[in-house]
DNA sequence: CGAATTAGTATGGAATCTGAACTATATGGC
DNA sequence: GCCATATAGTTCAGATTCCATACTAATTCG
């Protein structure tokens, strides 16, 4: 804590409100008493600080329930659901957009498949009109949006709105920031960029797995291989806010070529096309060639079962560095290692036990059961958590 | 920041303490009018600030300098050169205690050559000797320690004080708890145990490359290959308190069996052992194998050149697979690295290059010039850091 | 229907910041 | 030398927000 800012008076209000709000949040219901009993804060500024959370719209009183007990019924407080953030997600063959209320649910949920390809302008263009029709929709039912978050299958600069690199979407040095306000104008917080990986590994903490692990690294398999490190219930990006990307962990120093210019990166052995091409899959579209697979596989193919097994095997060397470095005893799987659960998981584990023993012991080892709308519900679920970090600047 | 403790309106002062200490710390002389500009804080909040901090005893008045400006000079504040913190270290075949002033300045440095081995209690008790003769010497000097650290070669719970597993001086769950405290008696912060590898990277972040990276990996070579994170200018320690562990990072996936019972670790192709016997060096003694190696390399050792080579180009792959990992850009190499920098630094510049192009760059890579001082000075640096961070426990 | 119990509010006191007015101490021009 | 100017530091009133205590409100139990 090498504090710089200084401290003023209102700052501890500003800290305040958000453990109030935080107590509300980790219940079902409350009232002002037993918030004051959770926190330490008096009743008295318990009265207060709802007062003021109450005039953010975040929650709301709803009558007293005679619960029986004895002595005067509090009232009760709850957040309010007509209060939420758009998640939106471009990804290689789908756009979708959503509206995530302060519980967390999907209140609206749209999806189009598109061909792979397209500028940024154009991509966003599309992504605008599905956008628009979540939003209104959402708003017809009388629910206000904070802010929104937009993930993306690349490195992102999220202060500037800038994504940096998006191989797989072809993108490069995207400056979307106009794009980004366009999807939700004249939101209290506007729209944020995020790596995919990240926030599938926020939505795998508030919507999955998290309930298990405090500390884990996420690992996404799609055309890469991405990933997400959460340390304490918390995201951690590293200095330059791309740490956890164990695809270009090296996992063969005698290995093949990597698109990102090294050599035997985790993507080469155990990206979906690396994947595919050793079990012999051929096909158009990435779905058509996973179904395929897990045709083969299913069929009992011993190549198809020979290349899942490989990548088990790498995957394992990979993580056995990564959990060592970073120090974590959990990983999940999402994206393709999730569906080869079943095919991927032995050689995995006998990797994994062979290279760190003891270090990510086979309960660590948990398969994301999320599916497609894990990096949309953690986008939105980001900016949701920044309101309850600090629901003062919401107050004029 | 899950806030979960309500603030109080004393914390504000807490905070306020530090960031004006904070800028006290920054520069060789203040004045209460150049801390207001400087920290954003009211003339009158600095007055009341400085008070406290005087009372604290970390700082003092000196004079006012008439430097020939217009108007009323101001009078000067300085750090307060009697208070220091003691730093120790034990390690294979030395121990070491000294005493750090709150400049960073080692004001009294002990050091004694021991033979390896030896319980815990017996090793404490010679460390407790060295660690008196080297307070007393700074007691009779006029100056009051705060607090103290010791660091050694091994995973620390330094919450409890115990020494987790130290595998080259052959310590297991060894608590230390009694022996740290009768290390300094009556310290106000008592005496906490450190990895020596993380108080390496602390001080060298403080006195040494510190000032060039903000972010960067620290690689200790010692017998075995250990390591320290430095994110903007903190030590990352990760969830279970010992990231950065970069000696035992898979290199080899065919490779031999490691003492941590993985296999094809970066420490059995890159440790103190490991290169002395691929050179074909023998001896007894740690730095006699060194000097020998040394000289093989100067005499043109083609077997000894070979032995260097082959360990700068696997810490260059375990580098790469880090770099991208948690996303830094530079290392900085201590221990035998440090030493065999002229021999090292080609292959492992080339491996960086191959392994990782771009992610860090040559001149992100920095050698050591801190040499065995640097554990002890991180120590006891770690301790005054935390001084700085929260003058105000000092008060009654 | 009153005693007991719990919820929530109102009021006074303490801590601490800010801002403005004030005092202290220097330089520089005449 | 003296007074205007400039900068440093202190004092004091006002604002904010917490806590502690006393109070009012609403319910159950006997």
């Amino acid at each position: 804590m090498q504090a710089e800012a200084p401290g003023r008076v209102q700052d501890v209000r500003r800290q305040n409100l958000a453990v109030a709000l935080g107590a509300i949040q980790r219940t079902e219901r409350s009232t002002r008493a037993e918030i004051a009993a959770r926190t330490g804060l008096t009743k008295a500024s318990v009265s207060s600080l709802v007062a003021g959370l109450l005039e953010t719209g975040l929650i709301e009183e709803v009558g007293v329930t005679r619960d029986g007990e004895r002595g005067r019924p509090g009232s009760g407080l709850v957040l309010n659901r007509q209060r939420g953030a758009l998640g939106a997600e471009v990804n290689v063959d789908y756009l979708a957009a959503g509206v995530v209320d302060l519980l967390g649910e999907v209140r609206v949920h749209e999806v189009v498949e598109r061909p792979p390809g397209g500028s940024p302008e154009e991509v966003l263009g599309e992504l605008r009109a599905l956008a628009r029709r979540a939003t209104t929709a959402a708003e017809a039912d009388g629910m206000v949006l904070l802010g929104g978050g937009l993930a993306v299958p690349g490195l992102v600069d999220p202060a500037h709105g800038t994504v940096l690199t998006a191989p797989n979407l072809g993108w490069r040095n995207a400056a979307l920031a106009q794009h980004l306000e366009a999807l939700l104008p004249g939101a209290p917080l506007g729209v944020v960029l995020s790596n995919e990986a990240n926030s599938a590994a926020l939505a795998e903490l508030w919507y999955g797995h998290g309930s298990s692990f405090r500390d884990y690294l996420y690992v996404s398999g799609e055309v890469g291989v991405g990933g997400g490190l959460i340390f304490g219930s918390e995201l951690f990006a590293g200095p330059g806010g791309h740490a956890g990307e164990v695809g270009h962990l090296v996992v063969q120093p005698d290995g093949q070529q990597c698109s990102c210019g090294g050599r035997g990166c985790l993507e080469t052995v155990a990206g979906q096309h690396a994947i595919f091409s050793a079990a012999g899959i051929d096909g158009t579209s990435t779905a058509d060639r996973m179904a395929a697979l897990l045709g083969a596989l299913d069929a009992g193919s011993p190549e198809a079962a020979r290349a899942v097994e490989t990548a088990g095997h790498y995957l394992g060397v990979a993580l056995a560095s990564a959990a060592r470095m970073v120090n974590v005893s959990a990983v999940i799987l999402g994206g393709h290692f999730a569906g080869l659960q079943k095919w991927i998981r032995p050689s995995l584990l006998r990797s994994l036990d062979s290279y760190a023993p003891g270090v990510v012991p086979p309960d660590g080892v948990a398969f994301s059961g999320l599916g497609q709308t894990a990096a949309l519900r953690g986008a939105a679920g980001s900016r949701l958590r920044e309101v309850f970090a600090s629901p003062h600047d919401l107050l004029n």
